[in-house]
DNA sequence: AAGTTTCACAACCGCGAACAG
DNA sequence: CCTGTTCGCGGTTGTGAAACT
């Protein structure tokens, strides 16, 4: 027995949202909440499927959502997190609140993931041991950002501009906070979310604890994906992880997750984040990607 | 200028997990 | 427990714009 479709595919419109559609369902969910996308379109009159809506209102319409260039930090960010937890976009987007799991799989998939491939190629082990290197590195990504999207607008924004009161994006008329948006943490199968509804990635860390009691202390976990203390210790503590993840990646569980393909060499690329934060000078070096 | 290719982003599809009855 | 329904995630595709020939 087949799973049944999630909608009737006859007379459902697909493509492109037009204006029109942002707001009437931006209208629905800033008076109903987000959820219950199955009742979306019998309710608001959409020619769309429920996935279609939801996956709209959080992917573009959701208040919050940055759009625009990835800067240095986030990449920085997205390449360690994934090569921690592998294509776990959700819980990697739940460390860059502001970024939807699409867009961060857009833009590793389109950008990053041919760059770090590149340069596992083309690396030559003497210019790994050269920070500037990765300055460089930095500099080339920040630049080579597309500024996607900017085109189309911000709808959401519009949107709220439309609606003619920032409050809203905030806090429902009557002052309650829990109604419109941040209704996206009320309902969640997960136990633990973020600001984004996302799973946290306390949700994955307890399966490490869990199912190899040797892997990373809690503190030095916190320290590798927090970014906060991008300086030398918190370099040497990454990069022992670095060298711990490699010598006790045959285990079980979580473990596989972090047993990622084509990882890139982390501890060059966490080389590469840290020196970005402390010089803007860069030097001319090869071309590497 | 026109045709073709490549790129970047938005959106869709299918699967599995969670949940309710 | 079992079954059906709904939701969320990750992979993939579609499409318009830009770059190239």
């Amino acid at each position: 027995m087949g799973r049944p479709p999630c909608c009737e595919k006859v007379g459902i419109k697909k493509g492109p949202w037009t204006p029109e559609e942002d707001i009437i369902l931006v209208s629905y969910i800033q008076e109903h909440g987000p959820g219950n996308w199955r009742a979306v379109p019998t309710y608001t009159g959409l020619l769309r499927c429920s996935k279609s809506c939801r996956l709209r209102w959080t992917n573009y319409l959701r208040p919050g959502i940055k759009r625009g260039n990835f800067t240095t930090h986030e990449e920085g960010m997205i390449i360690h997190l994934q090569a921690l937890l592998g294509n776990k976009w959700a819980a990697i987007a739940s460390y860059l609140p502001q970024r939807t799991d699409n867009d961060i799989k857009n833009y590793w998939n389109t950008h990053l993931k041919k760059k770090i491939s590149k340069f596992q190629t083309n690396l030559d082990p003497k210019m790994a041991s050269d920070s500037n290197t990765y300055q460089l590195m930095s500099k080339n990504y920040t630049e080579n950002s597309s500024a996607y999207a900017l085109s189309a607008g911000n709808i959401s924004r519009l949107l709220e501009e439309w609606m003619g009161s920032s409050a809203k994006t905030s806090t429902a008329p009557n002052g309650n906070q829990e109604e419109f948006p941040s209704i996206m943490s009320t309902k969640n199968n997960h136990t633990e979310c973020t600001s984004s509804g996302r799973p946290s990635l306390e949700y994955y860390r307890p399966q490490i604890d869990q199912e190899n009691k040797n892997m990373i202390p809690t503190d030095e976990f916190e320290s590798i994906l927090s970014f906060n203390n991008l300086n030398d210790t918190a370099f040497e503590k990454s990069s022992c992880y670095s060298s711990k993840r490699g010598s006790e990646s045959s285990g079980t569980g979580i473990d596989q997750n972090l047993k990622v393909e084509n990882s890139p060499p982390l501890s060059f690329l966490e080389t590469w984040l840290l020196d970005e934060t402390s010089s803007q000078e860069v030097m001319e070096l090869p071309q590497i990607f």
